[in-house]
DNA sequence: AATACAACTGACCGACCGGTCAGTCAGTAC
DNA sequence: GTACTGACTGACCGGTCGGTCAGTTGTATT
């Protein structure tokens, strides 16, 4: 019954139809409510009362609907990475050359999740934080499904001789997610280090980001400096 | 009163001769037991009665030597961010051509994390989980600190026209702590994936991530290709 | 020996936590 | 009408939280 629930709850299916009472979007807003607080403050610091306050309805009612306060974190994560995986498949362009693909790729990444920045923030909390072993399977799918589409980029650009041979595709992928996801995550700190121009403008970040690995950051003018090991 | 005793705390000089009990290391042992617990699982999730266990002191005694449970995680804080201030002091090196300096900083940097990765879990976890403003300028200064470091770096390596003079050296220096803390935050994910083989290899990543930011990823026009490790 | 004081403890406090429960209410089926 | 159901609530539960306090112990000073 608990399961039948949030899975109605998921699918934004209009349910009037179905269910009598008028108040069948509770449920929708408590997983809003607590989606928001959860990305605000982690798990541990928001609590059921909050929870109910700022969803407009009695606590004991989300214990109604959700078995407790883990099952009903576990629903706003399934609920958050569902959301992700969906955008995720229409995300950068399929076509192109590669530095093109790669830099759109890096580009609507970085907004999509600035544009969804609670959604995100909660599937790296789960992902990033140890531990907790709630619901990191979801985060990591959401994870892997981005990394694995990364990695086919690169890999047709390695087929296709644009992209250096000699390089692993995992680690590129790393690196260019790993830079949107620190981005993302040091915003707001980067944004008073006098140094940096950029804290305000991400695509413009993503922009020198793709440059900076499409080409590197060494002079062009001398080629034979390389790193010895 | 409670500031003397944590700054005495603080400085690792054996304060045996001056106070009388042989229990003076107390705070010490408060301090490390608070520390690997809050970076395990975070500010909310540790409560007093767990740290004065793990510390093998009362409670109270731990209010006794902090004004608050906030006062303690702000002295762990502090406590972590000097160590890691005084580890930066002396991390990469600072002469060699640009490419050697470069890669020795991201080498150093990621195995000071990796070696002290209580501390760091902690450090960044300050730092980047929004809210909280407990001790984030303590966090800020580690990480402003070590990131105008390699700023510094950068702009020698600019002035000398090894490096591009079209790029914004505080990107790359975002781009390049960003690989590193992602590294280190991702790492438990990341080792379970298919395409990733240098999750247990931090060096090499490093090796990597300089190679790629030096070079970049395209395939180079006149074909001088190197080896590839 | 008496004083003074920091280190330290066990018992305790009010507040709040996640969770339960008896019961109300609106709508549906017959 | 009556029986039934699920959404919903206020009051309440045991337990844990951060924090307090009276009192004990050990040591240095006088």
């Amino acid at each position: 019954m608990f399961n039948t629930l949030v899975n109605a709850a998921m699918t934004p299916e209009p349910s009037s139809a179905i269910h009598p009472r008028a108040g069948t979007d509770t449920v929708a807003r408590i997983l809003k409510a607590a989606g928001t607080l959860f990305a605000e403050s982690g798990f541990d610091a928001v609590s059921m009362n909050t929870i109910a306050e700022r969803a407009g309805v009695s606590k004991a009612n989300i214990f109604h609907h959700f078995d407790s306060k883990d099952a009903l974190y576990v629903a706003v994560l399934r609920q958050a990475c569902e959301n992700s995986t969906e955008r995720l498949q229409r995300l950068g362009s399929d076509t192109g050359p590669f530095p093109q693909r790669l830099a759109a790729f890096a580009q609507h990444l970085l907004a999509d999740m600035l544009d969804h920045a609670e959604v995100s923030r909660l599937i790296l909390r789960e992902l990033l934080l140890g531990g907790a072993q709630r619901g990191r399977e979801f985060a990591e799918k959401v994870f892997g499904d981005n990394f694995a589409r990364l990695v086919e980029i690169l890999r047709a650009g390695q087929a296709r001789g644009e992209l250096r041979a000699d390089i692993d595709p995992a680690m590129i992928a790393a690196l260019l997610i790993g830079a949107n996801v620190f981005f993302f995550e040091a915003q707001e700190v980067l944004r008073h280090f006098r140094d940096v121009t950029f804290a305000q403008d991400p695509a413009r970040y993503s922009r020198m980001l793709a440059d900076v690995l499409l080409d590197g950051i060494l002079a062009p003018n001398d080629p034979a400096q390389r790193l010895s090991e």
